[in-house]
DNA sequence: AAATATATGTTGCACTGCAACAAAAAGAGC
DNA sequence: GCTCTTTTTGTTGCAGTGCAACATATATTT
C-alpha cells in the first residue's frame, strides 16, 4: 500500500516495537558510522528512551526514562546536548507545539518537509511525508515573497485507533 | 493582485502600522461586543503590545511593552490569562516554534488553517492563508487514517523586504 | 442590596533551554 | 608510548515558560 506522493506513518498499537526501535538504533548507528560522527552512549541512551516510546517526550521524561539512580542521572542540559545532536543528524525532531522530542522512524532525506500527526487521545505521534504539500507550501510562501526554508507541520487530531477502538 | 486560493499578508516596513493597530483594536472591540465578551483594560493592553509590533512576543517581553513602572506590571499569570482569551477569539496567535504570541492581522474564520511566516532576519511574521494547502493537508492526514483539528503550518525563512533590501 | 459570575492579584512551583566554565574522555600527531 | 588538540560530559546558575491554587476585587444578574 505505497502511494506516490505521500507516504503515512502512524504507530499501530501492537506493532512490533523492539523490532521497530532496534532497527532504529541500527540505523542510527550505520549513519553515524558513515559521517564519522560519535553516538557515545549517552547520546544512545537518550534516543532509546524516544524510541521506547511513540509519544514526544520533554527532557524530564527523558531523564526519568534512562534509568539509574536519581544521583546518576544526567542534568537537563546533558541531554539538550544530545538531543541537538541527534537532531543535526536526523534522527530525532522536535515536537514545538508540545515543546517535546520524538524520534524519528521516517528516515526521510534531511530537508525534507514532514507533517506530524499528534492523536490528543493516546498521544502517539506520526509521520506524514509529502511531496504534493511541500510544493503548495512553498507556492504560497512564494506568492507572499517568502523565501522558505524549514517548515514546521503539526497537525493535532485523532488517530485511527483511537477513533475506531 | 489578489489570487483565489490563498491570500498573503507579509507586513511591509514602512505601511501604515498606526492604522493597521487601530483597525485591529476597532475589530477587536466589535467582536468582542457581538459575543459578550469582555475587553477589559488588562487585555486590551496586551493585545496593544502585541499590535505594537509584528515580531512574535514572549510573556516577559509584554510585560516590559506594557509600561508602568517595575511594581505596576501584571504578573505572568496575568499575561497569560490575557492571552488565552484573546486566543479564544482569534485575536491572537502563538508561535509554537518560538513559545510566543502575535496579534492576528488576518480576520480569518476560526478553524482556518493559517500558514505563519517567520522572517528569520528582521523577525517579522506574515501570514497565509490558504484553502489548497487546507486540502492538501486534510487529504495527507486522511491517508493516515487521522482526523485532523487544529494544523499549525510555521515556516522559516526570509522575507521579501530582507532579501532585496 | 445581595447573590452570583467573572476578572485580577498573590504565591509558588515544575519545566524549558541554555550560558559559562571545569573536568574528563577520545583522536591525532609525534 | 606520550603530548596536544578536539570533543564530550559534568557543574553551577539563571532567565523564561506556563500554570495551579487560593484570595481578592470587580461586574452582572436577580
Amino acid at each position: 500500500m505505497k502511494k506516490t506522493a505521500s507516504v503515512a506513518a502512524f504507530p499501530a498499537p501492537g506493532h512490533d516495537h523492539d523490532r521497530c526501535a532496534t532497527d532504529a538504533i541500527a540505523h542510527a548507528e550505520s549513519l553515524c558510522v558513515a559521517r564519522a560522527q560519535r553516538l557515545t552512549p549517552i547520546r544512545r541512551r537518550v534516543l532509546e528512551a524516544l524510541l521506547a516510546t511513540h509519544k514526544p517526550l520533554g527532557a524530564y521524561e527523558i531523564i526519568e526514562r534512562m534509568g539509574g539512580k536519581a544521583a546518576e542521572r544526567p542534568a537537563p542540559i546533558t541531554i539538550y546536548r544530545a538531543l541537538e545532536f541527534l537532531r543535526e543528524n536526523g534522527l530525532v525532531h522536535r515536537i514545538e507545539s508540545r515543546n517535546a522530542f520524538i524520534a524519528c522512524i521516517h528516515k526521510h532525506a534531511s530537508g525534507d518537509p514532514v507533517v506530524f500527526l499528534l492523536c490528543e487521545r493516546c498521544g502517539a505521534v506520526g509521520e506524514a511525508a509529502s511531496a504534493s504539500i511541500a510544493e503548495t507550501l512553498k507556492s504560497a510562501s512564494r506568492a507572499a515573497g517568502f523565501t522558505p526554508k524549514t517548515p514546521v507541520i503539526e497537525i493535532a487530531g485523532i488517530c485511527s485507533h483511537c477513533r475506531e477502538g
